[in-house]
DNA sequence: CGGAATTGAAACAAAGTGAAACATAAGCGC
DNA sequence: GCGCTTATGTTTCACTTTGTTTCAATTCCG
């Protein structure tokens, strides 16, 4: 299953553990794998690269802490967020130092522990840009390019990227003039809607093969919409 | 001063803010900055590049949520961390859910508030001997150099090193001219505004393949971008 | 010292943007 | 259909932003 995180759950309490892994997989957004000791645990980060790591301190044969540090020497780069029964700030502020990402501390609610895996999750995501499929054209909003067919570039503009974006977003529907002025002007818009016609105007001299006969970039009264 | 980590500190009770901003100053690792206010906070965003954010949700402008999702907004790519007197499980999870790295409750101990802000800045770092994977470059800022595919080495200046390394630590995020001015040429640059172009330029035409149709170091209005 | 690299500025060129002016097409009541 | 109104298309202009070339001053280095 593509877009499922994957998390390498360590704990040696088999019960919690099994418990735990539960609640996570029922949320349909982890694939968990298990571990019940430190040796467990570090095979498992040799066989696999996992997005998050899931550390329970009290383990019996490794210390947490040795076991986050011995981790970090194998390359594991992923957050590892440790939970742990002891509360003394000493504790805390070592097992930070171990070079885990986030700590939390026994009894927790579910929720909680489910809104620093995300937050924790959030920050080692990599933001690839998407490419879209725009009629006979690739659309790459990040480079302000479409591509057609032949490899020919057609550079954009900042304006008109964030209109085909917009359009493209609305998927076949029709976007209204005015919503298209707050997304791509701002929402204090100090322009004309003339200027959207203009823009509308030279967008379609680039991108429609006869721009005076609009098949792309097509006029519904009201607004404009993209045909696929 | 390098090596010192830049600290963004908000939080609207000035007695408690001066006196946490000299216990970070004090450690000799940061850099603080104040601000009292959320339009403060998102001025001082706008003006600079922060390793770090401390937020207290308290402010009487803006809600901390709020304000921490208007910086994510504003492409804020550095760890967030909040500071709160609440403690309920529902405001840990809004907190963390708005885009903040971690989420910590009044009263705490200053050295575990250390431990934590190590605990993200950990995660983001960049070492100073790091090596970057920019486009198809090897990026160097120590050496200063570029390595492409075929070991070629293109030799950079130190403002060419500069501008590489402060557009990369935006991410993929805009980075405006006047934000690079500050953070290249310093805070009372002397310099023109087209100076920082002919730099663009000449930047350009080292690591671009056709410079006069950039897709690596891309212009956005208002500033550049580094398109990973 | 002499030459090359680096830097900043000036001057000019090109592209992007918004508005105005005008043209055409579409809807609507009669 | 007719004439009116409105919506949209087209052209052009002024202004701003960004790109490019060139030059002089400075620094670095042998």
């Amino acid at each position: 299953m593509p877009g499922l995180k994957k998390i390498l759950l360590v704990d040696d309490e088999e019960d919690l553990r099994e418990a735990l892994a539960e609640q996570l997989i029922a949320t349909d957004d982890f694939d968990v794998t298990e571990a019940g000791t430190g040796a467990g645990a570090v095979d498992a980060a040799k066989g696999a690269i996992f997005d998050l790591v899931i550390l329970d301190v009290g383990l019996p044969d490794t210390d947490g802490r040795e076991l986050c540090k011995k981790l970090r020497k194998l390359n594991v780069k992923c957050p590892i967020v440790m939970l742990t029964g002891h509360d003394t700030d000493a504790d805390t502020i070592l097992g930070l130092d171990a070079g885990a990402n986030d700590y939390i501390t026994k009894p927790f609610k579910f929720p909680v522990l489910l809104a620093r895996l995300r937050a924790q999750l959030r920050t080692h995501e990599q933001s690839e840009d998407a490419i879209f499929q725009l009629g006979p054209y690739t659309f790459k909003p990040a480079m302000k390019m479409l591509i057609d067919g032949k490899d020919r570039k057609i550079r954009l503009t900042e304006k008109e990227t964030n209109i085909l974006k917009f359009l493209y977003r609305a998927q076949d529907g029709v976007v209204a003039r005015d919503v298209l002025l707050h997304e791509v002007w701002g929402y204090n818009a100090g322009v004309t809607t003339h200027t959207l016609e203009t823009h509308i105007y030279r967008l379609r001299q680039k991108i429609e093969p006869d721009p005076s006969n609009a098949r792309l970039l097509v006029t519904e009264s009201g607004g404009y919409r993209l045909v696929a």
